[in-house]
DNA sequence: CCGGTTGATGAATCCCACC
DNA sequence: TGGTGGGATTCATCAACCG
């Protein structure tokens, strides 16, 4: 398997990725959530916002978190846009967001000509209690298909829950998902096929993508991440190859 | 602790409750839901909709499922304002719906007033797996309040993510709720307060409430489910009646 | 290798002091 | 007065550490 990993803003790569390319978008853009105020959001870093007074780790930044309400869903509608222009007929775009922008995102998905097929839910075993209220314990995933889905196409059967704790050790991005989960997401592309990330961060999804036999096509806007994504990607590329060897020659006995 | 059920429209019957007179208002408001185009959502009745072609039991059809997508907005706007009005400072809203009608949900809530908080997770561990799709195991609780958040007066923890099956036996509501759900939920309310209803159906949050010490007022339009709702609330209070009484005889020795 | 204990943490939230 | 930043709060979960 393979992948290419363009730097640079969003958007901007998306339109050089030509039409009918890709066979599934899975990414996880910035919620521009977390604070109530408007100059609470747009103002503070993500760090700032998302990361607790006492977290000692010292995890970077990532950029794309100071967009108001209105300026986030025509951002979220033209990514997504772009992103359906680029997939196949009855492929399929997963989109990860917060309770925050969650209404934002499966407008935003429609707009951009997706048909929405429902919410999946990752749960959270370590999340924070709060006096008073419901705990925030779940992230979800917008999901939908450019056309009808085609269930021959790619018989999988996924879940709709699916529970894990966000890596503590090895982490190095705030926001990082745990790569079983994304394992088992990258399914929804067919085998052999592409799957694009317009917001690659550290990489996860690339790496899950690879491990499961997908090709990865990424975007990475900040340096820093861009670089460990890179490393991630090339990691995994070599396992899996090693790997393949191993089983085409068998083991020796 | 003791309940009131009222029979009839739940707008006309909400208009009859005093302000200020509930501290938390839960519900499951028919979703008008499933189906794709208007006319399949609003020709077909709820339980050619909501139960399997080869289901055997025999649940009652109920009303309330045939708004289109602008006036189910507006209708739940409308309830959820009432509602609103009926309710305490700092008393919760918590309000079940499936995916299709999330958005529309949060809209409603925020719209009628309530200051959205957050959205928890009910699963379903039995459901259908779909090919070439994700499984839609969840409903959704969408929650807010009537102005802050008041820790002190209610200083409970409570979940974000509910597992729990449909009832199977004893089920008498197409869409009934688990009992043992909604005596979590119920603890959003302080107890001894009350719980409030419009959709009371079998009457399972007012089963739960009683159980939980909660005082319960319910609003029902079907006579069939009135009736059944009444039967179960009866013997709830006489259950935890004879409780109570025991409790406070102590068991004889 | 197993089991019990310790300690850190969370895409939070809110209040209050300060500018 | 309105925006900004700092700090207190909270506990289930899980990694790390011991014995």
């Amino acid at each position: 398997m393979s992948y290419t990993l363009h730097r640079g803003d969003a958007l901007t790569a998306l339109a050089g990725i030509p039409d009918n390319s890709v066979d599934a978008v899975i990414t996880d853009p910035p919620y521009n959530s977390g604070g109530r105020t408007s100059s609470e959001r747009t103002g503070r870093s993500a760090r700032a916002k998302y990361t607790s007074g006492d977290a000692e780790h010292d995890l970077a930044n990532f950029p794309g978190e100071n967009r108001d309400q209105r300026s986030y869903d025509f951002w979220l509608t033209l990514l997504l846009t772009e992103s359906y222009r680029a997939t196949t007929e009855s492929g399929a775009a997963l989109v990860f967001t917060d309770w925050r922008q969650l209404p934002t995102t499966t407008d935003a998905l429609q707009a951009a000509g997706w048909t929405w097929r429902g919410i999946a839910s990752w749960h959270k075993p370590v999340s924070r209690p709060q006096k008073g209220r419901l705990k925030q314990s779940c992230e979800y995933i917008v999901w939908g298909t450019k056309g009808p889905v085609d269930p021959d196409r790619n018989p999988v059967y996924l879940p709709g829950l699916y529970t894990a704790s966000q890596p503590r050790k090895d982490r190095v991005h705030i926001t990082q998902k745990p790569v079983e989960v994304m394992q088992e997401l990258v399914q929804i592309c067919p085998p052999g096929g592409t799957v694009l990330d317009p917001f690659t961060g550290s990489g996860t999804t690339g790496v899950a993508a690879l491990r499961e036999g997908r090709k990865f096509v990424g975007v990475e806007l900040s340096d820093h991440y861009a670089d460990i994504a890179e490393a991630r990607l090339l990691e995994t590329m070599q396992q899996t190859a090693r790997r393949e060897d191993f089983t085409l020659a068998g083991p020796e006995e």
